[in-house]
RNA sequence: GCCUCCAUAGCUCAGUUGGUUAGAGCGCCGGACUGUUAAUCCGUAGGUCCUUGGUUCGAGUCCAAGUGGGGGCGCCA
């Protein structure tokens, strides 16, 4: 029997045998400090010499990174440590002495850490991004089964494609073709006509060749579907769930999302109500011909981007100045922190010289924004920039969305979908739709989509036998983990991403 | 698919208008020292400068093509 880090907490002042690996650790001629994980979290264990005797401590000492250990002592409190205890080693037993370990604690490329996924995951940032995945997926299962929704699964392989839009993974199943699933929604809608509301959650596939951050091929996605609800009432559950979704994790997760310096209380600007905007009123605010709060989404651009040209002058004057003051015979301490910061400001300087090829793309894109097209990547960017929480936006031009989208009444050329923009460019993490509950309507999408009417006879029954007001939406897993988290790349954000250009490791 | 930036030690990166034997930090190994926090200090080892071709007396550096990667856009959620 061992204990965990995790429940050091209920052993202070008590003996317990930890488990782990050395996550770090150094060493001097009477103490050895090893950082443990155990995949609870992390401690620091102290092993001394005079505590352990001369053969134990010789046998701590040719420890390495990541080796395998039992370490049995006392739990202290300390406020100093990362967790607030520390373990004071009195025994200590080696289950294996790692090889060399690739992953360092200094920095490492994106190339790199990819292609050692299986390790890098042991990593205390990939740890704590992982712990709060989890934490997601237990708010959105409590979230919906407090509720009532029963939690149903739709099918991988299908045989067609729903949207007609998107290009699918085909497979041979049997000798038909089948593809991999890119949603579960139309099921999502059978399933609610027997249970009233339910929600699937499960894997979907993808095969566009999207090379970027918010795009994996394989991804999992929350698919609620609700009988009886209209496009108001289907803002409000999202609403309800994302606000409770946040709550929960920061609840649980604090000590993780600070790991990542998730910036907390700009995460909890969810406490006020989300503003609703029509898809008019938000193209409005995109090219700057509106403003919120006296914030003008074109302005905002136009300052971030002044203002990165002028860290750019800064940081050129700072490295000058550094370089000049260690060009002479200086202090080899003094030497390495200017060339420490030199570094680092170089790396800034890069970013802002992104930034500053960019923004003026993203304010031409805004600017010339064309009233019927979707919202692009960067077109979201700069909505959302004029909000501190999430932000809806309804009623979309109809050729730009799905089929089963219900028409709004009186004006068929918009319908009733919405999509859930995140803050701080994250764009969207929730689409969804009142769905078209009129049969002769749907018949009438299907052909001008030009889609195969008989493949959507089933679906079409929904409308033949006891059709109601039905609305439902999508949420992708890694995009609300990559949001709560502020993580730059999905790739962090699933334990072995899937994406165009990688399937390994 | 398009635009753009890049490829130098195990890792992260310097390398001046083209010039003689290509450097630093970290990591590894050896040592010193310390209740240490990515510790610090001293020392050793570690290189197909992505590939191919070209310009040149001379190429890590310039040119072309290829390969691979980062960032942005598109497709899309």
């Amino acid at each position: 029997m061992h204990q965990y880090i995790r429940q050091f907490a209920e052993y202070v002042d008590k003996t317990v045998t930890a488990k782990g690996w050395v996550a770090n650790m150094r060493d001097s001629k009477t103490n050895i400090f090893i950082v443990l994980r155990d995949g609870t979290g992390f401690a620091q264990a102290v092993v001394s010499l005079d505590v352990v005797g001369e053969e134990q401590f010789e046998i701590a000492k040719r420890l390495t990174q990541e080796s395998a250990v039992a370490l049995k002592g006392k739990v202290v409190a300390d406020e100093r440590q990362i967790g607030g205890y520390e373990l004071q080693v009195e025994s200590l037993e080696v289950y294996h002495v790692s090889e060399e370990y690739p992953i360092s604690n200094k920095e490492h490329g994106v190339r790199f850490l990819a292609d050692k996924r299986h390790l890098w995951l042991r990593s205390k940032r990939q740890w704590a991004i992982m712990q709060v995945r989890n934490a997601i997926i237990i708010a959105i299962h409590d979230f919906f089964q407090s509720k009532g929704f029963i939690q149903m699964d739709s099918p991988i392989f299908t045989g067609n494609a729903v949207e007609g839009t998107t290009t699918l993974f085909g497979t041979d199943f049997f000798g038909e073709t089948a593809y991999l699933a890119q949603s579960g929604q139309l099921y999502g809608e059978a399933m609610a006509m027997a249970h009233g509301a339910i929600y699937t959650f499960g894997p979907t596939f993808r095969a566009e060749k999207s090379d970027t951050p918010r795009h994996l091929a394989e991804f999992w996605m929350i698919e609620p579907e609700m009988a009886f609800y209209d496009l108001d009432m289907n803002m409000d559950l999202i609403e309800e769930f994302v606000k409770s979704v946040v709550r929960q994790v920061v609840d649980r997760c604090r000590p993780q999302l600070e790991m990542l310096d998730r910036d907390v209380d700009k995460l909890m600007k969810i406490d006020q109500e989300f503003v609703r905007l029509s898809y008019d009123d938000a193209i409005a605010i995109l090219k700057g011909e509106k403003e919120i709060n006296g914030r003008n989404a074109i302005t905002i651009q136009e300052e971030d981007l002044a203002s990165a040209k002028k860290a750019i002058e800064e940081k050129t004057a700072e490295i000058a100045e550094r370089e000049a003051a260690i060009k002479g015979g200086v202090k080899k301490g003094v030497r390495k922190f200017n060339e420490t910061r030199i570094l680092q400001l170089r790396k800034e300087i890069a970013n802002h010289e992104e930034q500053l090829r960019n923004i003026p793309k993203w304010i031409e894109s805004a600017r010339n924004f064309v009233h019927g097209e979707d919202f692009g990547n960067s077109d979201e960017t700069v909505l959302t920039k004029v909000f501190d929480a999430p932000v809806f936006v309804y009623n979309w031009p109809a050729p730009i969305k799905a089929f089963y989208m219900k028409e709004v009444e009186g004006d068929p050329n918009y319908v009733k979908g919405v999509d859930l923009l995140a803050p701080d460019g994250h764009g969207e993490i929730v689409g969804g739709s009142e769905r078209e509950n009129s049969l002769a309507i749907l018949e009438r999408k299907i052909k001008e989509h030009d889609l195969p009417m008989e493949a959507f006879e089933w679906y079409l029954d929904l409308r033949r036998f006891g059709s109601v007001p039905h609305a439902g939406f999508g949420l992708g897993l890694e995009r609300l983990v990559r949001w709560i988290c502020d993580i730059h790349h999905l790739r962090e954000t699933i334990p072995f991403p899937r994406r165009y250009g990688r399937l390994f490791p």
